[in-house]
DNA sequence: CTGAAAAATGTAATCGATTACATTACTCAA
DNA sequence: TTGAGTAATGTAATCGATTACATTTTTCAG
């Protein structure tokens, strides 16, 4: 391996010169740029970009933490965080904490020990809250994604959740659908108020005060899903369609009511939520909601980096759109 | 923050003794060495891992070489990376490939620029084999995990293939089913080739020779599977079983069959490989072979840290087993 | 042509650890 | 008590870049 030194020993310039024309090349004259070009491809050199990282105080390195890392919405938004971050040059380290807070926060005094430049946080919880920043004047940088909170201390990457909800809710209602079912997330999560209102608000526009919702305690596993079939096959009044605030639980509860006899659609209507690859080949096909997942993992690194260099200060907030995919797992209620 | 010289001050000794109380305890007498570690505590000092990695020539990073990060079956091997990495410190850097070679290469060139400290590679290919090794003594370290060159350039993780499609044919045909179907991975894969061999294996131990086996070319996406399902639905004589080569697949063909009114798994019975999450909420459920994908993601890591640290120089070949999940995707046949 | 300002380049300190080598302290047999 | 051998500790070079500051070169107005 070469180093700076050997290059400026080839090009007959000093190593300032040579790490001038990598970093600033307008403060280097025409010809030297050149020839320390010429240089560092004849001597195939690469920086050695720990030695860079130890003199600017920067590891290259971002923490992504994630619920659950096989959850196949997860996995694309990691995608995107990964593309981004290897146009740039950074590593990420994907720290899986299962919700657990101490592993959170065990990550978070990482990037205060500098061990990461900063934090992608797909769940709703800030990961310095509990630790006592010293001293230290600026909040380290993090980006909270997919999952967010409410308050603003950190930018922010989400889909718009209500408005997402209002479609697929319409969507249902226009299929004459009048008692639904919703299976919520976790109780805690602002991802299932925000989604839950999107449903209620469509609830109470209708004309007719004819419509209810029953609502069925998740937590986003297929298992959870699969148990809640049980809750809905017991119910005195059955909802037509039940929404599932991801496709996880859709295939869960799918399957569950089918073992109990119940048809899909005709006996009751699903729908889900992420559309994940597999969502398509339920039976039946399921109708969802697509987001965006890796242009969320794309643009929260982007703004993480640009947090991690200062380029951009204030807090960003990126919503994004969905989009309704309608398949046959909601079906049409005749009159 | 700290830094080693504050140690070295705040306990009254020479940065060396700091340093060897951390790195080599033995060196030093009981007494200093608990007054540094009263000083580490006090100070909440961690070292500076660039720093370290500077003098020391290395970078602690690992690139993972994947086809696909959103494949289930990935995300858990990967799930098994991270999770031994972090345990000792190493970050990972996923390198999605797409079975791209370029990329491949890209990444392998990193390594050799001294940008990270090795690789595990998830496809059968030497990321390395293109690459001029200049006048490199040893080779850079690597592990090739799950799908499997045969030559052992490299240490090796993965289950053995043969055997787990042998138990999985075994049990279809003791369901009493004489004619099978295989959907395939892609052809150049060495997977797919030692799969095929386990089903052929059964097949040719049959006492009557009356067994027969149609094969479709797949390439482990949902979609191929989707497609087969038109080739299956006007074969001359279908198969009674088809087995799949992975579950996604699986879950293609079954949705593409049952589209065209084919009962499952009445007329045609499915199984899959891999048994991912959602395996067990197909309809049918799918009857499937368990990999230990996450131990195998530990174990090549493992290896991998050996390789890098030259604790173990000779190739390790690591064969883990699987375990036959029987569902009701595969039906008994009264003959 | 002169010299002040601007541009280009060089020198050397620095980031924070590790470690070869030098030095000092300790142990214990004779 | 002595000194050889060992254990403990210290000094300072080093890894490979960046960059403040110093120095040299170039530019160009007058």
């Amino acid at each position: 391996m070469s180093s700076i030194k050997d290059v400026a020993r080839h090009a007959g310039v000093s190593v300032a010169t040579v790490s001038r024309t990598i970093n600033s090349p307008n403060k280097v004259s025409e010809d030297t740029r050149k020839s320390v070009e010429k240089a560092i491809l004849e001597l195939n050199f690469t920086p050695n970009s720990t030695a860079r990282d130890l003199r600017t105080s920067q590891t290259r390195r971002v923490i992504v933490l994630v619920p659950n890392i096989s959850n196949p919405f997860f996995s694309n938004v990691i995608k995107g965080i990964q593309n981004y971050a290897n146009t740039c040059g950074y590593s990420v380290l994907l720290g899986e904490t299962h919700n657990q807070i101490k592993l959170e926060r065990d990550y978070a005094n990482m990037v205060l020990r500098r061990q990461a430049d900063g934090i992608i946080q797909l769940s709703a919880r800030n990961p310095f809250s509990e630790i006592k920043l010293q001293n230290e004047k600026a909040p380290p940088p993090w980006v909270n994604a997919c999952e967010c909170l409410g308050e603003t201390s950190s930018p922010i990457v989400k889909i718009d959740n209500y408005q997402a909800m209002k479609d697929l809710t319409e969507h249902i209602l226009e299929k004459g659908h009048k008692r639904l079912g919703v299976v919520l997330g976790p109780q805690e999560s602002p991802l299932t108020q925000e989604r839950l209102e999107g449903i209620l608000s469509c609830l109470d526009d209708s004309p007719e005060q004819s419509h209810s919702l029953i609502q069925y305690q998740g937590d986003f596993s297929s298992h959870s899903g699969a148990l809640i079939s049980h809750e809905v096959a017991s119910s005195p009044k059955r909802p037509t369609a039940i929404i599932c605030m991801n496709d996880e639980m859709a295939f869960g509860l799918i399957h569950g009511l089918k073992q109990k006899n119940i048809k899909i659609p005709h006996d009751i209507s699903v729908a889900g939520f992420d559309d994940i690859e597999l969502a398509q080949y339920c039976d039946p096909p399921l109708t969802t909601i697509q987001q965006p997942s890796i242009d969320l993992g794309r643009t929260a690194m982007k703004i993480l980096t640009q947090q991690i260099e200062r380029t951009d200060q204030h807090n960003t907030i990126a919503t994004f759109s969905t989009q309704l995919i309608p398949r046959e797992s909601i079906r049409q209620i005749e009159n």
